[in-house]
RNA sequence: GGAGAGGUGUCCGAGUGGUCGAAGGAGCACGAUUGGAAAUCGUGUAGACGUGAAAGCGUCUCGAGGGUUCGAAUCCCUCUCUCUCCGCCA
């Protein structure tokens, strides 16, 4: 959410950063409402503080026995005028936020305009595509040769869309998870949380997924909650409510946690394989800094997952996203895309942002630099570190051997007791 | 699922209708004291919104929302969250 009183004193800003978003938000309408709201509200102040100052003589009066019936019959018409005045700020209220839950955070000035992917900018790229003097598989041919999976098992399980990984597989991918916990702990200075996979509407809310994103969640009716769409929800609102103490920041961490996510409407579309399912590990990385900080924290971000994909030796390249690609609630974002040589084709592994004061205004986060200070609203950031199935996809694809092998790096060896290669027993 | 107890400021904790935005304490800041520190003493220390160049002024806020009342942290209702005990269960 941005902060009201911005929005009204820089229509021109708002309207600029929404339309290079490419968001359809009612925004004349919100302007109309806030006007109202503000009227409304001065008058309903100027009546509350006759009211005070009146109960004050009555409160005076009754002390020292006098009577006090003509100014309490005074004020019975005038607290009727309060209730009816104040019902109607509430409705306006109410409508205002409304309207401003679905404004979007707006774009930083380094970010390109645009209004689709096709307009991201490639900042950087890092390694070769491998060359193969046979022709690469697609990892699930990998996979299903080397009896890491088993596909065909898992719909009976959740219905398609989820994976079933077996042996070896299974492993593999709790290796990768604390292979990069491991590494963002030890070597980036992250602390490990673990935290729920259930999320109350608020937490959404206050990362940005409601109320835009509703239906792309796994709701649980009974109770109003829902499964975790992005560690970045449970992970960044463990400090929703909160004053940060002078000295807490930065704050740097980082969990395990599958995300769940409906794809609602993505049916049909890249139904092999593990590209697009509809449960996924996740490691994630969240900041919380301040605001001078941010963009400098963003990029030591992007290093961060950077040295994940370099560790692992898979080849990838950095994407600026342009203004109409991000999300909602992020101002500034990279994207991380991992080359598939078997699929022929840039994976999105990783996404990296900097939501400003954004998120910690949605979720009542604050902070107090130092003792005494005025209370801030801190800056928070978060990045995949990285998404599971897709960088599983990548590693077999990208070191695969013309035998149905595939070498294991060796960043990851010491998580695999020691093991070179994988390779179908017999 | 059943029963009960609670949600007050950065934190702890008092407060059952009228100068209560809220006692007291902790913490923190500043000052005194000290060679320096600890201890001690003194002073100060909420947030949101509105208005204003600013000082200031106004309104609101004691989990949330309604109600009663001239007036609510205090009374009533609903919701929500936390805790304890019992039941069930990994």
């Amino acid at each position: 959410m941005l902060d009201l009183r911005f929005l009204r004193t820089h229509r021109d800003k708002v309207e600029a950063g929404i339309a290079l978003k490419g968001t359809q938000v009612d925004l004349a309408r919100f302007y109309q409402i806030e006007e109202r709201r503000l009227s409304t509200l001065h008058e309903s102040e100027q009546l509350k503080a006759r009211r005070n100052a009146a109960s004050e003589e009555i409160a005076a009066a009754k002390k020292s026995g006098a009577d006090a019936s003509a100014r309490i019959d005074e004020m019975r018409t005038l607290g009727d005028q309060v209730k009816a005045m104040d019902a109607d700020l509430r409705q306006l209220e109410e409508e205002s936020l409304e309207l401003a839950a679905w404004i979007p955070n707006l774009p930083h000035p380094s970010v390109p305009p645009g209004s689709d992917a096709s307009q991201n900018q490639t900042v950087r790229t890092w390694g070769e595509a491998p060359k193969f003097d046979f022709a690469p598989k697609a990892h699930w041919d990998l996979a299903t040769d080397l009896g890491l999976f088993a596909f065909e098992r898992a719909p009976r399980i959740a219905g398609s869309g989820f994976l079933v990984f077996t042996g070896l597989g299974a492993r593999l991918e709790r290796a990768l998870i604390s292979f990069m916990l491991d590494f963002h702990v030890d070597r980036h200075g992250y602390t490990e949380l673990s935290v729920p996979h259930v999320i109350r509407r608020a937490c959404l809310f206050g990362t940005g997924q409601l109320p835009k994103l509703e239906g792309d969640m796994y709701h649980i009716g009974e109770d109003d909650r829902f499964l975790n769409p992005t560690a970045e929800v449970p992970v960044t609102n463990v400090y929703r409510d909160e004053v940060l103490e002078p000295g807490t920041l930065p704050i740097r961490n980082t969990a395990y946690c599958a995300s769940y996510r409906r794809e609602a409407g993505a049916a049909g579309r890249d139904t092999r394989g593990m590209v697009r399912v509809h449960q996924f590990d996740k490691v994630e990385l969240v900041k919380i800094v301040a605001p001078e900080t941010s963009y400098d924290e963003h990029e030591k971000l992007a290093r961060d997952v950077a040295d994940i994909f370099e560790a692992l030796e898979l080849p990838y390249r950095v994407l600026l996203l342009c203004s109409g690609d991000m999300s909602f609630a992020a101002a500034k974002c990279y994207d991380f895309e991992v080359w598939a040589p078997g699929l022929g084709t840039w994976l999105e592994c990783s996404s990296c942002s900097n939501f400003e004061d954004f998120q910690a205004r949605r979720m009542n986060l604050r902070w107090r630099r130092e003792a005494g200070a005025k209370l801030e609203i801190p800056h928070t950031l978060n990045a995949s570190g990285v998404a599971l199935p897709r960088t599983f996809a990548t590693l077999l694809e990208n070191h695969q051997r013309a035998d149905g092998s595939v070498a294991i790096p060796k960043a990851l060896q010491p998580y695999l007791g020691g093991m070179t290669e994988l390779r179908r027993k017999e």
